[in-house]
DNA sequence: TAAAAAATTATTGTAAACAATTTTGAATGT
DNA sequence: ACATTCAAAATTGTTTACAATAATTTTTTA
């Protein structure tokens, strides 16, 4: 059998090389970082093992690192720990999922409203740079950049209100949806429909909270509605109720 | 040099009963549970190192446990990890102080008027019940037991909705907000004014979101005010601004 | 005597060996 | 051919010993 190497981006090369000095070993917070990227993009879709051996040969790092980091990506509720199992991509069902939607309908509007009636001119040029960006990326069709970019313009929504509690809850929140729409995800409308970050956008530099909450609101219920949230693929394919009896 | 044993709840007795088989070996969430309940009740003050022998002792478990709750713990923000120093319970500065409270009138606000117009009896009752108990905790002086009331007050309100991502969000919120109320409390109004719950509770029963939503924000910022952000308890006592020159 | 330097002690970080559990695969019987 | 049982392999959980770092004490020196 081939040796199976997951693909965790530059880290994804062989990384037999301990003793050649050139390589520096990624801290813990760097594999976070790299599987926490790899799961935004979807590139590791739920239910994916993350098995200890396999991560350790990918990083270059000892065991006990990886099961930091993995602890720390559990507290995250992006992977699932099975004791004695070992480690798995978080697999949200439709419960999460409606919670999640939730949470970030609370959060965001009331957000939004605050950005809506503060924002610096600062502010207003990082989120316009970043929505150029997004248009970019869609022009040129980079699939993983348009989820990755798609789900940064909501924490720098949040990270306009100056408010680094507010930033990492809404990133917490956002990565969860990711993961949410590559279980639920319908192959047509792929994450955040086009146009509406630019709308947003317009109505925070039209200073118009009303207008720009209602706008997330209609956002944040398009992606919702654009999942099918009616199948169950909760568990392994489960071959009993495919095959029937 | 008498032996120090952290006081932690029941953990605190002596558990040098590796072999006497009467206990049972707490697991990683009971020891993130007790320290966390130590930090909230203000028994375990900001700043109070954990070294991991002793930590080890308490509970009578293996260093490895005691890394991994500690490492839970510092991803809640409960205590920080200073490499090749150890672990502290958290300090918050100023800053951190205005995030959280920024953040929770952000989400409380928003939870509550979806409390007061959903709430189910059964949601009426646990609250009412709740506060009941917080009454009876206040006329018994039972300074510990109201701490950890009035914030559990707010957790059961995010509960309220059943929306169980809420609930975790504002839980870890609410215990960051003991941990500053332990750090820039001034003595006198302790924690949350007496009848300010029971209001918030009338509110909902009267199923009145406006009212309901102004009471929290205007508890949330009488908390916020009885705090003392002037003065800043950074580091250790700092016997040199103390002492002067 | 006080400050600086060095050695000692204590504590945390890491790696390796070991134990326990789960998974896999083959052998057996119906 | 299918299910069951048992053994082997692989994976995770835990303990132990060791290395690296920080804190403390002692010694040295000005």
């Amino acid at each position: 059998m081939a040796k199976k190497v997951l693909k965790l981006g530059k880290a994804a090369v062989e990384m037999n090389d301990k003793q050649s000095g050139g390589e520096r070993e990624p801290d813990e917070q760097e594999i976070v970082d790299r599987i926490y990227a790899a799961v935004m993009e979807q590139r590791l879709p739920p239910k994916t093992k993350l098995s200890e051996a396999k991560l350790c040969e990918s990083f270059g790092v000892g065991r006990m690192r990886i099961r930091r980091a993995l602890l720390l990506l559990a507290s995250q509720g992006i992977v699932d720990l099975h004791s004695n199992r070992g480690a798995f991509v978080s697999c949200p069902d439709r419960r999460e999922a409606t919670d999640v939607f939730g949470a970030r309908k609370h959060l965001e509007s009331s957000i939004i409203r605050e950005v809506a009636v503060n924002a610096s001119a600062k502010n207003l040029d990082v989120l316009r740079n970043h929505v150029a960006l997004e248009d970019a990326a869609r022009q040129q069709n980079e699939r993983r950049e348009i989820i990755r970019l798609s789900g940064e313009f909501h924490v720098k929504l949040a990270e306009a209100t100056g408010n680094m509690v507010l930033r990492r809850v809404v990133r917490e929140l956002v990565t969860r949806t990711s993961l949410i729409i590559g279980l639920f995800g319908t192959s047509g409308g792929s994450s955040c429909p086009d146009h509406e970050h630019q709308d947003i956008l317009d109505a925070i530099q039209d200073k118009d909270p009303d207008a720009a909450e209602a706008l997330v609101r209609a956002h944040l219920e398009h992606i919702e509605a654009d999942l099918n949230l009616a199948t169950e693929r909760d568990s392994q394919p489960d071959l009993v109720s495919i095959l029937g009896l």
